[in-house]
RNA sequence: UGUCUCAUUGUGUAAUGGUAGCACAACUGACUCUGACUCAGUUUGUCUAGGUUCGAAUCCUAGUGAGACAACCA
């Protein structure tokens, strides 16, 4: 597996933001990143590409990155999501240099919250969140000032204290930062610093009743934990003003962290979020796919959850390089879904050994064969990796082939089995094909014919060309195997933009089926996570979730190109 | 009747005032112990209108279209 690597051909805007920022001789040339993300559910591929941005520039500059869990509202959040996002990241090949909760950094808001108070900076407002709707006004129109803006410091920083010591509900005093209740910009219309809520924190438990929003709290871990550059997806650009305002409040209290004598002042830059076709992305949503067991859980291969991806057997190269490949922007795009599934055929074509297995099985009879005999033939791992090495196939008298590689009446081009055709199967011998048995419905239900007794291997002793080759499994010898074949999810390319109807409206009921396959006996000893390539079906990895030994569950990662 | 952001082939992205390139997708062909892979090739693009300039995808103005913002979510 290849390390992560930033892109040095690719020079997107955020990367010219970094090195123009550093050729101006901020921070002293040093970079510190994070990613932080709210511990409420499992990561998806949407936040793969931020991962790859955040450790990616880190590591193209030489930089850090952190990882913090934005733990700011106890309400969703748990200590199972925390430990698989560390998981997932792990095994999508990045380390942060340091890790971090929000709640570890409470006191510090609380102090910075005082600060604000005391300056005049900051008030406790009383009224209800409808009374705010209309102080706050809309967009189009200014609002007005809360009766409470002007209250003295001292009251504000006496509630806001009672506030913490429990004395109020959820919902009846917050702390509002004062700003310009005017301002086109709504987070600047005395946005919500702090507010009450009962709740026990994963991690603080019931030492507070008082949380900080977002937007208080965002800034400010970062400016503590150092980070220079902040990057998110694009729907925080309008925060950005408040995000540096907090930043300035910061710096006039000398919060700043100082490196080598110089202010590390962050700054915050947005960019795209990733769309997929036929994919839904939305964490809620992904969530309620899970509750109401319509997947199963956030590893179902059908989810685009890292683990989802991992279970379905994508490689984190696959993903790290399609992250790569997406670009970086701030056009609103929507990427194909079939750029993800080149990128893992891509990287599965280097790394899997070929084994061969026959998922709608004809049984095929070798007429001159001698019954009961069994015989070895070698086959290539995978023939574009000499160093893949080899292995043993058994062959004998009856095999079974994939029912779609025969036809009775072989249309122009066919040239795969038919009666009169010879065709070879994969390592073993040249086979001609002569009849084939039908049943009452004219269902084919065996083929019949004999074999080149001189072309072991496959190779013909006079030289003439084959054009056909097969796959195939000894009947005797094969082993019966479950494969999952997962298909989209979706059936609408955009199930989130159709114009009526949930996106549940747009779930495709034939979405997973399993199929009994019989496969080649050496597969029977994958172990979970083995990834392998059916021969000209697809690439499939061995399901971590199956215990049975000897009988593996196979999941489809991706169809090979379809063939015509 | 607000502020901010965005617009390059079917999709995504590059070109930062000087030949519109790359990848995916699609289509041809060659090769092949699988029709896959690989290789070669083809098709398709600067939202519109003005302006600045020797020269504009790029700078300016206006328009069009798309998105974000009106949680005590992140």
């Amino acid at each position: 597996m290849s390390e992560p690597t930033a892109s040095d051909t690719s020079r997107h805007f955020l990367k010219q933001w970094i090195e123009e920022d550093l050729a101006a001789g901020a921070n002293d040339g040093k970079v510190v990143t994070r990613f932080p993300p709210e511990p409420n559910g499992w990561i998806h591929i949407g936040h793969a590409k931020a991962i790859c941005i955040d450790f990616g520039m880190a590591q193209a500059f030489g930089g850090t990155c952190h990882l913090r869990m934005d733990d700011t509202n106890p309400s969703k959040e748990s200590d199972e999501y925390v430990e698989q996002i560390k998981r997932d990241i792990t095994w999508l090949g990045f380390k942060w240099d340091k890790f971090f909760y929000a709640a570890q950094m409470f006191d510090k808001m609380w102090f910075i919250a005082e600060e604000l108070i005391n300056r005049s900076h900051a008030y406790i407002c009383e009224l209800s969140q409808e009374q705010w709707k209309e102080y706050r006004g809309v967009p189009t129109q200014p609002g007005k000032p809360s009766p409470f803006r002007d209250r003295p410091a001292e009251e504000s920083l006496a509630l806001f204290r009672r506030m913490r010591a429990g004395e109020f509900a959820d919902g009846t005093l917050c702390l509002r930062a004062k700003i310009d209740m005017a301002s086109p910009n709504i987070h600047f219309r005395d946005p919500v610093l702090y507010r009450i809520n009962h709740m026990p924190h994963y991690h603080t438990g019931d030492t507070w009743c008082v949380y900080p929003m977002y937007d208080f709290a965002h800034p400010i871990e970062d400016a503590l934990e150092g980070v220079t550059h902040s990057m998110c997806t694009l729907e925080f650009e309008v925060h950005r003003p408040l995000y540096d305002w907090v930043i300035d409040r910061m710096d006039e209290m000398n919060l700043l962290v100082v490196r080598d004598g110089k202010k590390i002042r962050p700054q915050q830059r947005e960019f795209a979020r990733l769309n997929l076709t036929y994919t839904v992305m939305s964490k809620r949503k992904l969530m309620q796919l899970v509750d109401e067991n319509r997947v199963d859980g956030w590893d179902d291969p059908r989810m685009p959850t890292v683990a989802g991806l991992r279970r379905r057997g994508y490689t984190p190269a696959a993903i790290r390089n399609f992250c790569e490949r997406i670009g970086v922007s701030k056009y609103e795009s929507e990427t194909d879904v079939a750029l993800l599934e080149f990128c893992i055929r891509e990287d599965l074509n280097k790394i899997t050994q070929r084994r061969m297995a026959v998922l709608d099985p004809l049984k095929v009879v070798v007429d001159n064969y001698p019954e009961g005999q069994t015989e070895m033939v070698t086959l290539s791992n995978n023939p574009g990796d000499p160093d893949s090495g080899e292995r043993q196939v058994p062959f004998s008298r009856e095999i079974w082939i994939e029912r779609d590689d025969f036809m009775e009446v072989p249309e122009k081009k066919f040239f795969r089995m038919a009666p009169g055709q010879e065709v070879r199967l994969r390592g073993a011998y040249i086979f001609k094909c002569e009849s084939c048995i039908k049943d009452a419905d004219g269902k084919v239900t065996e083929v019949h014919g004999t074999y080149d007794t001189l072309s072991k291997g496959g190779n013909a002793s006079d030289g003439r060309k084959i054009k056909g080759t097969i796959h195939w499994v000894s009947v005797a010898h094969a082993v019966e195997a479950e494969v999952r074949l997962y298909d989209r999810l979706f059936t609408s390319s955009n199930p989130l933009a159709e114009e009526q109807g949930d996106f549940l409206d747009y779930l495709n009921p034939n979405s997973m089926s399993t199929i009994k396959g019989y496969i080649e006996p050496a597969l029977a000893e994958a172990a979970p996570g083995d990834i392998f390539q059916f021969e000209r079906l697809a690439y499939f990895c061995a399901d971590s979730k199956y215990s049975k030994p000897g009988a593996p569950v196979f999941n489809r990662t991706v169809t090979l190109r379809d063939s015509k």
